[in-house]
DNA sequence: TACTGTAGAGAACGTTCGTTCTCAATGCAA
DNA sequence: TTGCATTGAGAACGAACGTTCTCTACAGTA
């Protein structure tokens, strides 16, 4: 077994066994059970739960954000493109494993205890902010567009993840729609 | 000292303390002396530590509910009481105890290992959604738009708790407006 | 003054956590 | 086969948790 591999089986188990239970709801030995290492092992990669949790939000991070980017690409108009986060919101929220987003999570349990947690979680959602910027500014929209629609994606994460459906996705995603139509038909009113 | 002034004591500053800390992060021999009772009257008040989570989550409930309620009742017309949502989120906010909704960061802390406090931040918003539904069919407004502004004010809490600024209030309020304005004409397009 | 019930302070208990240590088993070089 | 380095399983450790118990001090009554 592959050094990078095992530390990547950690990652990944980590990450459902956070998602699922919470991060300290799930102890280090019943990650190391999970994951098939031994505690040796484990502090052979990382020196601290901690270290642990932080390469769990990197993960997240990465693979969120290509799974996102993925959708949106799909779509054609840069509108469309808009939208596609909304529709790709609804693909996550219909998972089994959807439990909420892993960074207001995350933030919720160790952010005040935990700078590092709380200034990842932070980045995240600035770099999440920053992309929907540039594919409203793709789109020709006014700069105050991209921060309602990033709102709108945050009430339906959080939403979807108390109320155990995912309605609020497609809600949101008319809500997004009515805004981008309005803050075009503004800098356009021509159009 | 009353009996009920001491279950009240221990329930706010379980309330200020969990809110700051994170609910596991806080244990009952800090929430002791912070509340300045014995263990044994924390005790006999309370017969565990769950139950006064679950005391703290109804305390919230009601001050929450009973703020926005206190707010929106001063706005004049149906439109304002609708955006008056987003003012009272905008006051709350700029509190230095400000570190999000209680409800999310609670389920996120212990939703998945406690049916109990799941529940409860669900009917939480459950009745804020019902809250809403109802301002929003006071003002004569289709009943898509609640869902929406509901989504917009979770949206809000969750970004201004991590990004630590209440810029949030005030985008989610515009685009509050705009799909009020949207849905308005939408029902009644001669008014 | 002597007795009894109550309450407060905090010691103590059992458990669980993150982390480290022990030790036996294994693979490999000579 | 012998010796050595590495590994895995899990015991062990100190700390912290939720909870209970003990003991002391004191209030009120006769």
């Amino acid at each position: 077994m592959d050094i990078s591999e095992v530390r990547e089986r950690i990652v990944v188990t980590a990450d459902e066994l956070y998602n699922a239970k919470g991060i300290q709801a799930v102890g280090m030995d019943e990650l190391r059970s999970a994951a098939g290492v031994s505690l040796k092992k484990l502090y052979g990669e990382f020196p601290s739960k901690s270290s642990i949790v932080m390469a769990v939000l990197e993960h997240r991070h990465q693979s969120w954000t290509q799974g996102l980017d993925a959708t949106v690409q799909q779509a054609g108009t840069p509108k469309e493109r808009l939208l596609a986060i909304f529709d790709y919101l609804a693909g996550w929220f219909c998972q089994d494993s959807f439990r909420g987003c892993g960074f207001i999570n995350s933030f919720a349990e160790l952010g005040a205890i935990s700078p590092d947690v709380a200034e990842y979680a932070r980045k995240h959602k600035e770099s999440f902010q920053d992309y929907v910027a540039r594919l409203a500014a793709e789109a020709g929209a006014p700069a105050y567009l991209a921060p309602q629609l990033a709102i709108l994606a945050e009430g339906a994460q959080a939403t979807a993840a108390i109320a155990g459906t995912s309605d609020a996705a497609v809600q949101a995603r008319q809500a997004a729609e009515v805004l981008i139509d309005a803050a075009m038909s503004a800098v356009s009113p021509m159009g």
